[in-house]
DNA sequence: TTGCAAAATACGAACGGTCGTGCTAAAAAT
DNA sequence: ATTTTTAGCACGACCGTTCGTATTTTGCAA
């Protein structure tokens, strides 16, 4: 539900009809609605983790795991109905203040150093150039997810897996040796 | 306001005190909810087109102008409080439907098309290698002011300009003779 | 230029709903 | 027997929308 129509736009009314429990038998165990978004991105974000992040970490160092990391996370933005939830959230929160925020920013802040410690073990085996910059890799790459992202959810463009990897292709033949 | 909080979370009753009127006078302009929303996007749409399109058309074709658009884009998203309000809509409807959503993803193709015309009279001047595919430069451009707002807006990220700088430099690299 | 009907614009009040969030008590689990 | 979980009910606030009605502006005939 979150991923579809927002954080916000989640009322605790439909969520209890959904779940067959009274609103307030279900506003019990999350004090507040706060409290209940942070629990949906926590739950989120260890979904993220095992589907994403681990396997790509049980490949092999260097482009096969930067491929795996590519490869699950696209899969990750269409396997939930309403894609990335980290996508959605972020730009409903980008202008706001409050604890669901700055959850979500620490969340995106593991998500770039990721990308980043990848990018260095893709050096130490060689597959990427020794000199380059790993912030500016991550920068790379994750636009890439995010450029594919919007064509593939809100156009709803059928060349988007082609597009992506092309645009892949262009980001290793820049980055690898 | 939509820009900062979304077309969703904007309420009329707010939007009356905003400008001083009263719910029913104000309400009377746009019959309901959803023609507000779209007009504030067709409001949006023509400050983007004044502050980002034209300007850019303006100068010379080929890189010049592909980097005045880049310039105006960057300067239009962060020129609203809330960011490009294009992004924030996209990211809000994409799993919606009704005329707000159509409405929006006419304006998105639009501006893709512009992408792609821009790209078309770059080869014509020589800037660009005369091969490349539009609809792919078109994807990788705009990926790259996705990924660069995502940045600056969310993470707030001071190297934000710098990334976006080598970002382009490397597409340029990429695309043109 | 004036007179006047028609249209546009604004308002206050009210509607049925839903919102998040408290209470209290019953039911269930430990 | 005590703690946890759930339900019922109510609250004040706000939601989008409608209605009836003043006030202002406009278009046109005299």
């Amino acid at each position: 539900m979150a991923s579809e129509i927002g954080l916000e736009a989640i009322t605790i009314g439909t969520l209890a009809d959904e779940t067959g429990m009274s609103k307030s038998g279900l506003f019990a165990h999350f004090k507040s609605k706060e409290n209940l978004q942070i629990e949906i991105l926590a739950y989120a974000g260890s979904s993220f983790t095992a589907k994403v992040v681990t396997p790509a970490l049980k490949t092999t160092a260097g482009i096969p795991r930067i491929s795996a990391l590519v490869e699950n996370w696209t899969n990750w933005s269409g396997a939930l109905p309403g894609g990335c939830i980290f996508v959605t959230a972020s730009t409903e929160f980008s202008d706001r203040h409050g604890k669901v925020r700055d959850y979500l920013l620490k969340q995106q802040e593991n998500w770039i150093n990721c990308l980043r410690r990848i990018a260095e073990s893709g050096i130490r085996t060689g597959d990427l150039k020794p000199d380059i910059d790993v912030d500016q890799f991550a920068y790379d790459l994750y636009s890439m997810l995010l450029g594919f992202y919007h064509y593939y959810k809100l156009l709803n463009d059928a060349r988007s897996d082609n597009h992506q990897k092309k645009s892949f292709a262009r980001l290793l033949e820049h980055y690898s040796l």
